[in-house]
DNA sequence: CCGGATCCTTATAGATACTG
DNA sequence: CAGTATCTATAAGGATCCGG
């Protein structure tokens, strides 16, 4: 269990923590979020965590029923980590999460910057405020090399992002995870960042922009 | 900076723990939603916390902005911790991850239960899903000796539960932390507890049952 | 009595090397 | 590739002590 034998006290809260509150736990979480990963890919995205770590957390995470360890078909027959149902339903708390630090003022700008992490954002600020556009469907294959994701717009709202192997889609953006930080932050304009080569879009570059405009970062009242 | 430097990572997630997902560090904010609080009273709710982790979190938190320390006016002038606007900012946050930890198979059942945290699990699992009754207006004194707080219901919506000193309410409720639980949770009723003599109600006692009854835990989709 | 600081012990994380 | 083993560095737990 937790932390030195978790905190002991009868409260949701407390007892969350006890069970997914361990230092890597969470980012470990993270990391599933959008699809299954193998130890080596986590350790990846994970600069930093010890191998003893990541095995004691994947084996905790997997006891309490929020990862689940699965071996991929022959002839791949790699061993693969991913959520559980339970372990989805932990998506709310990382949005209250990802929305009040992304609020920070402290918010660092250097660091490691994980493909992951840029496209949890886009998935997390997706605007669902506004009323969605009914003309807006698409599919986006988003390569962030090595990774590939997938994004399905229909009418107007995000129904799923998740890293995907399988790449068929309207629209093939390719780029960076700084860059796209960048688009996303609307520090860089498509025109700009494909003038200097650090995106290529294959497909209709007017969807692209769709996309892009589409995410919002949070204000205080969330 | 958090646990061993951070996790640094350019991840509102990573970040966010960075600042609050040190060891202890959520509880302490936890206890401070229901309004300031001192050092002594917070080692008290938190049995097993060491002085000088408590004096480290509180020196953090205040470096981050989440949490203020006061001094009250003369004669009491006593040094206490507030949570400031960026602190109260974590409401959803605290929401989502007690609506996630208290649908676990594992949620424990003994240990300590402190009544902040009987308290918040009303504030946080007040049903907010149905309909409000627009007739329902009334405030409640809530006496969980030695601490007392007071909520207030507006045409059905509790919009307000904090620790209270001045005591002026409609309806006094006087019980303890574990006999709370159980009226919340329908293991115990209204009738049946103030004939055990573990609740004792001033005034209205339909008004109570109506607040008990507000309460729901939430279903799968949250 | 309140608000801590200090000291010692122990658990856990970080780093690196190594193995089935 | 998927971890385990080992060693070291930190931080937490717990008791005690001290100044206001």
């Amino acid at each position: 269990m937790g932390v030195r034998g978790g905190y002991r006290q009868i409260c949701p809260v407390a007892h969350a923590l006890d069970l997914i509150g361990e230092r890597w736990a969470p980012l470990v979480i993270r990391e599933l979020r959008l699809g299954p990963r193998r130890y080596v890919d986590l350790q990846r995205s994970l600069p930093g965590i010890a191998p003893s770590v990541l095995s004691q957390r994947l084996r905790d995470l997997e006891e309490i029923g929020v990862v689940q360890r699965r071996l991929l078909p022959p002839p791949a027959g790699s061993r693969i980590y991913q959520l559980t149902a339970r372990g989805a339903e932990l998506e709310p708390v990382f949005n209250a999460l990802a929305a009040w630090g992304v609020r920070s003022p402290a918010m660092p700008t250097t660091g490691d910057l994980s493909s992951d992490a840029v496209v949890l954002g886009l998935r997390t600020f997706f605007d669902t405020e506004a009323e969605p556009d009914t003309n807006w469907t698409a599919s986006y294959e988003l390569r962030l090399p090595p990774e590939v994701y997938r994004a399905s717009v229909e009418r107007g709202r995000l129904t799923d992002l998740r890293r995907a192997e399988p790449p068929v889609a309207d629209v093939v953006i390719e780029t960076d995870a700084q860059a796209l930080l960048e688009l996303l932050s609307g520090a860089e304009t498509v025109p700009a960042a494909t003038a200097a080569g650090r995106l290529v879009v294959t497909g209709d570059a007017g969807l692209v922009q769709r996309l892009f405009d589409a995410v919002r970062k949070p204000s205080a009242t969330r």
